[in-house]
DNA sequence: CCGAGGGCAGACAGACCGGTCTTACTCACG
DNA sequence: CGTGAGTAAGACCGGTCTGTCTGCCCTCGG
């Protein structure tokens, strides 16, 4: 398959923060439907997007979408899996560590991440609450939600291992409720939900030290 | 906005927990419309719950509907305004003053309300958090969940103040984080986030006294 | 007795949903 | 050249959505 000169509207903005729409700019169609599932899932939610816009903005037929994808769910889920790989490992963890030397460090500038996160005309929330919510905890995709979800708590606990901190699992439910809440008093509008949540977190580490 | 004497009573309000469905039995029509979306709005979120079930269940017929409520969104603005007076009114923050004899009691026993109500089989998560991340903080049901949120934290900042805290508006912001997230790992299944919201809230009470 | 109006039941409109299937075209490969 | 795989385009299906409109019944005031 050769590059079609004019495949829509890839802005491909190489950011070096939080790649919104990076996601892998693929010639085939897999790829294309894939990216555009993650611009328009990330930014309005599972729900306000239909198939039908789904194909016309990736510029694949209907039946080539449902040959790479059983269903729509099927594509929510390949979405969630490219959301824990691009905004989970890639942006946050992937940033917290950078900007931070010790595991201590790493775990607070978290929040320094988030500030940047939440000032971005783009920010759009979390997308495994959205989802969780949107869809409940009983629905697939809200237990595929959990799980990713579960999977941040998971680089949480471990860099609290690294750090010594006591009952890491304990410690990394109550860093996640931070997370959370900060999260959505931003979607509120709060600009500085990031600086009060990590106000607390360090409390959260004093009191794990051992 | 006027008080309608027969605007439907709250009689099984006296229910000393939160009266789910306690939304009141009227015999009026929009009573039953009300009742009937604050059953199904608070359990399955806006978007999931349309206006022929709504009808089905309140036994309205269809123009009744439409002329009680010029349209749905206008029935989850009235729904809205009924959540914020039986769950943030009366239910969390009633019980947590009957809980509580001091405004620092009171406000950490929000967080005992929320254990307890984190328990109940019906837990729906809140609903104004639900509809803000469901239409988005653009949206007029999204404006008013955000609203609907600062009432909450108007609360939260009455009773630091009542408890002389300092930088009740900060305090009740932070406070807001906690109950927030927590609310959130509770939808994941997390029992204990009530708990582990109520050691951080304890420790940030700390930080705010004189 | 009678007319007016509120309420019930439900058909209907128009849009959109997820999903299936047909048609026509291109291209790689034998 | 022939064939089959992959694709774009889009008609189509059954269902759902919000919202409108038409009947018909029941009640109540005069």
């Amino acid at each position: 398959m050769i590059f079609d000169a004019d495949h829509s509207a890839e802005p491909a903005l190489a950011r070096a923060d939080f790649p919104a729409e990076a996601a892998v700019v693929s010639a085939d169609s897999r790829g294309r439907i894939l990216a555009a599932a993650y611009e328009l899932f990330s930014r309005r939610g599972v729900r306000d997007v239909g198939v039908n816009e789904l194909i016309e903005r990736s510029g694949v037929a209907k039946a080539t979408f449902y040959r790479h994808f059983p269903s729509k769910d099927a594509l929510v889920l390949a979405f969630l899996e490219q959301r824990d790989q691009l905004w989970t490992v890639d942006f946050i963890v992937g940033q917290a560590k950078l900007r931070g030397t010790t595991p201590t460090e790493q775990l607070l500038a978290i929040f320094d991440v988030f500030g940047d996160w939440f000032l971005r005309d783009d920010f759009e929330a979390c997308s495994f609450i959205n989802i969780l919510l949107e869809m409940g905890p009983a629905h697939p995709l809200g237990l595929a939600s959990i799980d990713y979800l579960a999977r941040i708590r998971g680089h949480v606990q471990a860099l609290a291992e690294q750090a010594g901190l006591d009952r890491p699992e304990d410690f990394a439910r109550s860093w996640h409720i931070l997370m959370k809440g900060s999260i959505v008093s931003a979607t509120e509008g709060d600009i500085q939900a990031a600086k009060r949540a990590q106000q607390m977190a360090g409390w959260l580490i004093e009191h794990h030290r051992s």
